[in-house]
DNA sequence: TGCATCACTGTAAACGATTACAGCGCGTCG
DNA sequence: CGACGCGCTGTAATCGTTTACAGTGATGCA
């Protein structure tokens, strides 16, 4: 860039400093002040942020890392992130290490030297040796899903489906729903994890069922008859729900069916009446947001933040249990 | 940060101008080399971007402004452009205007603070107030998917999916199709576009058809049967084309079916045999990073850069037109 | 009138790196 | 033998801000 503070100043007839001074609104006179607006727009300057950054240590940026950016989650927390922290004056540094921790460790490094304010790790894995430089260096860190005891010391953000699982427990229970069928793929997904134990504590019997990739959902559904005593609610991500009503089965009539939904996008299901544990990312990165600018404003967070990240939508897809079953429990 | 330059040098025994020589590569001599190397593992000595910023004035930060960043194409551009640009040494500043023109602005200004070395515009929508900034920086700017003529005179990286229509209707067109139905939904997705137009040119009939909200697709599938002369194969978007086969179509004993992929995944496609065009939008952010790190090498990008953004997978949901076809073209 | 107070302003020293320049010792070559 | 080139090194200027400090003139108050 070309045009400096010094020449601002310069052509406003005051000194750099005041004119420094002018822009931070610090105590400057009407006229002065006045002046220097007027050179700044008349010159086009642009403040050189990489001065004020090193003079004031501080960079106005923080880092946002990725153990692996492609899923539906990144999108979403990236913008909550940026919404809240925008607002501050705050931009993201972003980078995925694309599953390869050697690549986390280098990345983290590489934002220690563009001297970010604060930095959030996505689902890190292990602790790598860029973290104890932070800890020197006191830029705060913040982990967001990280398994465990990954970054140990570090306030973790994580995402709790307790309240959702309950209020959708206590819905069924009401219904008179006294065994439910859970489709609980290989991969176990923390909300439905979660609604298996809600249900569970609450005494309702829990039968799991695995998505055979092969024989489908219609598989899955002539299974679910076949229990005894049999179920009068199902449990399902979003495309074994899906999949069991392309196969016919008629909700409520037949089955309770209650969908977890995918991130983000409820409509669909809202439109086909189908109740949903609706799963908000959101959340998480207003929570992660929120907490880092007060440690910012100096009390650090607490080890452990809990957020209630899914919402219980009770829909037309829930019916009441049939007495059958009533007779059955 | 507390350890500094001048503190390596120290440690090390030798000037601060040799310590950043020996960081830099620069020519010194092998035992100072090794001492500084030295000096900087045991202090733990992390260099200030800032700094060397201020002085070189490059930042290695590109910026990242999407006019609207919650759609899947966000995710694929930022992983593909940050691979590419990492490797470089670059880091990405990301933002979104949330749909919000001023934003935009204020967004595209404070990057220009930030002293961006480049940055990328997708989706931008009118010029603003800071392009014209940019260029008396004389700071690269790039757009990706603008419209038509918002930011006259930057390069602009555009998808193009006319050779893989090309493909497509030449697949279909050597199986004797010679009318075609297309799902085509108030927001016309620019690859349904570009097939319905390769068709057209190729001689090929198309009829276009509504996916109504409400009847769904099993109304649709009624409705390309009453067609005549009857529609030998249908184009449709990845959600309709699986209503389609909800409802109960058979390919491609019944009907030839074409499915307009979603950005990313395919897999499911596959498995299931249904021929795609698989929307690739990684193409782009590769064509953009690479141009611009040319452009930032000394020579600008041509105005406009087309990039193939979709493969044509034929697979087994295409079959030979019924003879009937052929007679009625 | 004299002195403290006040609002404002300017001078100059940082911040932490890069790099032009000059100096040094030493080997080579005419 | 002197000039030169070469490889390495240190000194110091520089990048564009912020900000401590001191100075200015005007004002209030005794």
């Amino acid at each position: 860039m070309r045009v400096t503070l010094h020449q601002v100043a310069a052509r406003a007839g005051v000194s750099i400093a005041t004119a420094s001074r002018a822009l931070n609104g610090l105590s400057v006179s009407a006229p002065a002040r006045e002046r220097v607006r007027q050179a700044v727009a008349e010159l086009g300057y642009v403040a050189n942020e990489a001065a004020r950054a090193l003079r004031s240590d501080r960079t106005l940026t923080m880092g946002l890392l990725f153990f692996d950016l492609r899923n539906n989650l990144g999108i979403e927390l990236i913008d909550a992130l940026s919404e809240t922290l925008e607002a501050e004056g705050y931009s993201l540094l972003v980078a995925s290490a694309r599953a390869d921790r050697r690549r986390y460790d280098v990345l983290m490094r590489r934002f220690l030297e563009r001297r970010v304010d604060a930095l959030f790790c996505i689902n890190p894995r292990g602790e790598g040796e860029a973290l104890p430089l932070y800890r020197e260096a006191g830029t705060p860190v913040i982990a967001l899903f990280a398994a465990g005891s990954a970054f140990a010391g570090l306030p973790l953000i994580a995402p709790s489906f307790s309240a959702s699982a309950g209020m959708l427990t206590a819905d069924l229970v009401a219904l008179g729903h006294r065994h439910v069928a859970i489709v609980l793929p290989e991969v176990k997904s923390p909300p439905l994890l979660a609604v298996a134990e809600a249900l569970k504590a609450a005494g309702v019997a829990v039968s799991t069922i695995e998505p055979s990739e092969a024989g489908g959902m219609s598989e899955a559904a002539a299974r679910i008859g076949r229990l005894t005593p049999r179920a009068t609610a199902i449990v399902a991500a979003h495309v074994h729900a899906r999949g069991l009503l392309a196969a016919g089965v008629r909700a409520p009539e037949q089955l309770s069916v209650v969908v977890i939904g995918e991130v983000g996008v409820d409509a669909r299901n809202r439109k086909r009446g189908l109740a949903s544990l609706v799963i908000d990312p959101q959340r998480m990165g207003k929570a992660a947001a929120g907490a880092m600018l007060t440690w910012l404003a100096g009390t650090r967070p607490p080890d452990r933040i809990a957020v209630q990240a899914a919402t219980w939508e009770p829909r037309s897809s829930l019916g009441a249990a049939p007495l059958r079953a009533e007779t059955a429990a």
